[in-house]
DNA sequence: CGATTTTGACCAGCGC
DNA sequence: GCGCTGGTCAAAATCG
């Protein structure tokens, strides 16, 4: 027991004996004598300082020193703030704490360092612990070593009783992170049923008003408020033309005729321009069909919460200039994919899935498995699962819309990442004017975090954002298909060391729905959805797969105290108002530029001056 | 017995 | 109009 470098440190304020072994019944004379010494000064200090003076048994500021260490480190010492986050978040210590030797242990390695003994030296409260110290000393004098074992004993008892209040208040906090996520996500879900409309003004002049903020932006560097919608929640104040239809013509009427789906379209377009959501206007002329006749009453809400999402079929049309709204709305259905190595069925993404059909798709001799949330009545949440033809340890999951329900913990990683990216790309759809700032934005959020690559496109018939966790981190040595967004991520080792790659998902849901605060992303509209099978793999490391991306996304962020200051500044400044491309240092930022065979082109950024304008690909009937 | 999966059928969009 | 394809449904089968 008698090792415990902390013992050695509170006991010595002048560190003469740091670098001894802690034997507190082995002081040389001399040392003691300099204790008594300190003793004899500080006992008069301590007196008029303090009247509650501990008694010889209880000389244990000591530790409440140590406490203060953590608790409040002067801001003038750099070394002490990084103890603080470390101990703060840094479960290993705590963890390790439940053996005595390794906390001593620890305690020693603190020892070793010029740091610590700096910190004894400087600190004015170490005096009074100085002073207890040489009350041990002065004791060691004539009091037998058991009085001694006893100190030391209760120091140890002490120390344990600190680390696990320690280890208390860090759960403590952890759990205030959990509650605090949930909260956002709440509020975010809530924001979104909350503003459905702005986005009218864009539907109404189509791409004219794209072009107008265009200009705005580029003049005065206006960030244009942006309006992004929810993939998944139905508003409140929906018709209830859904659920009517949804209550008439169940099973195999849902074929109403293309007459009349047109029609309804047009009075859906004046509702849109009355503040109704588009995306509502996209399921109900889409779904004369509602799948939300569900499966045992599923999806069925009287509140009109029917499923929206993936409706059946909806591929755009671009030819027809009267469907444009219609083809704009349509559009909103964006996609996020994630590519990840895993010899499992299915990621883990917190949620749960009902798989409600499998099909045979083109291309590919892996079946594609279709699944949609069941964490709630008519989530629209659905998703698509089929591994890699090329490479079939890929598996490539595919998410479309977003949950109407709170979600655990374990479940928001992913859900914020589909339903961010998804606005995202749906506010992009809408206006280019910021595209490069957006991109910078996504680059420079995505950058500090991740090994992997985010492919944006808009190919037909969804904009499709995809995460590719099995690239190699130098996504320069990639030969990259055209008509993509290129966003390339550093070495994860660079700027969060712990960062694992199955935190992407998180970080990028959290980047991307901040980004999508402010605006959209360019992107190329085009892309062929079979270049994103083709996209580049089984180069580099073999990240891993996604599997528990949660619980390894909340233990690296617990964990990595630089990751979790780092995160927390970008977000900081993002939310602050941050946003802004020249505000941007970051020198890896690169969009590769590529032009389509449509004749759009997609404009490369080296660096995060924003001045560069990315073409909005008008789109291109397919 | 309820929930989930399987699987054949149906539907809509698209291209020819 | 026809065939292909993607997406979905829903009855039957299976699971826990």
């Amino acid at each position: 027991m008698a090792k415990g470098g902390g013992l050695s440190i509170d006991l010595d304020p002048i560190g003469f004996f740091l670098h001894q072994p802690i034997v507190l019944n082995s002081f040389p004379e001399d040392n003691i004598n300099n204790h008594n010494n300190f003793k004899r000064k500080l006992t008069a200090m301590d007196a008029t300082l303090d009247n509650r003076s501990p008694p010889s048994t209880i000389q244990f500021p000591v530790n409440l020193n140590c406490s203060n260490l953590h608790d409040s480190p002067p801001p003038s010492d750099d070394k002490r703030t990084i103890i603080d986050e470390m101990d703060f978040f840094a479960e290993k210590d705590h963890d390790n704490k439940a053996a005595p030797s390794t906390d001593h242990a620890d305690k020693k390695d603190d020892l070793d360092r010029p740091t610590t003994l700096e910190f004894n030296v400087n600190t004015g409260l170490n005096l009074l612990t100085t002073n207890t110290s040489s009350d041990q000393s002065m004791v060691d004098d004539g009091i037998s070593p058991n009085v001694e074992d006893k100190r030391a004993k209760s120091e140890l008892v002490v120390n344990k009783a600190e680390l696990e209040r320690m280890k208390v208040e860090n759960q403590r906090l952890k759990e205030m992170l959990n509650q605090v996520t949930t909260n956002y996500n709440a509020l975010q879900m809530h924001l979104m049923t909350l503003m459905p409309a702005p986005k009218a003004e864009n539907t109404e002049e189509n791409g004219r008003v794209d072009e107008k903020v265009v200009e705005g932006k580029n003049n005065g560097g206006l960030i244009v408020p942006r309006q992004f919608m929810d993939l998944g929640l139905a508003a409140n104040g929906d018709t209830d033309e859904n659920s009517v239809s949804s209550s008439e013509g169940r099973s195999r009427e849902r074929s109403g005729s293309p007459g009349n789906n047109g029609e309804l379209a047009s009075k859906k377009i004046g509702m849109i321009k009355d503040g109704i959501s588009e995306e509502r206007l996209v399921f109900d002329q889409e779904n004369k069909k509602e799948y939300g006749r569900g499966d045992n009453g599923r999806e069925e809400s009287p509140a009109g919460q029917t499923s929206q999402g993936w409706g059946p079929n909806k591929v755009p049309r671009f030819n027809s200039p009267k469907n444009v709204d219609q083809t704009e709305a349509t559009m909103r259905k964006a996609r996020v994919s994630v590519r990840a190595r895993s010899e499992a069925p299915m990621i883990t993404d917190g949620c749960q899935w009902r798989k409600y059909g499998q099909k045979m798709a083109k291309g590919n001799p892996c079946p594609r498995a279709y699944y949609r949330c069941t964490m709630a009545a008519g989530c629209p949440v659905r998703k698509q699962v089929q591994r890699c033809a090329e490479d079939r340890t890929i598996l490539i999951t595919t998410y479309e819309g977003n949950h109407n329900h709170p979600l655990p913990p374990a479940a928001m990683a992913m859900a914020s990442t589909t339903s961010s990216a998804a606005r995202m790309l749906l506010s992009g759809s809408m206006s280019s004017a910021d595209g490069l700032m957006n991109s910078n934005f996504l680059t420079r959020t995505l950058l500090p975090c991740s090994s992997s690559m985010a492919t944006i496109s808009a190919s037909a018939p969804f904009p499709t954002v995809t995460l590719d966790l099995t690239q190699s981190p130098n996504p320069l040595q990639f030969q990259r298909p055209q008509n993509q967004f290129q966003i390339p991520f550093p070495n994860p080792t660079q700027n969060f060391p712990n960062a694992s790659p199955s935190l992407l998902p998180q970080i990028f849901g959290q980047a991307l729905y901040n980004q999508s605060k402010f605006s959209g992303l360019q992107m190329s509209q085009d892309m062929d959805p079979a270049q994103l099978q083709a996209l580049p793999m089984n180069q580099g490391q073999q990240n891993s797969s996604l599997s528990d991306t949660v619980s390894a996304a909340t233990a690296a962020i617990a964990s990595d105290p630089n990751f979790t200051a780092a995160l927390a500044a970008a977000i900081t400044s993002i939310i602050g108002g941050g946003a802004h491309p020249n505000n941007i240092g970051n020198n890896n930022t690169s969009l590769t530029t590529t032009s389509n065979s449509n004749g759009n082109i997609t404009t490369s950024n080296s660096n995060s001056n924003g001045n560069n304008k990315i073409n909005n690909s008008s789109f291109q009937g397919n």
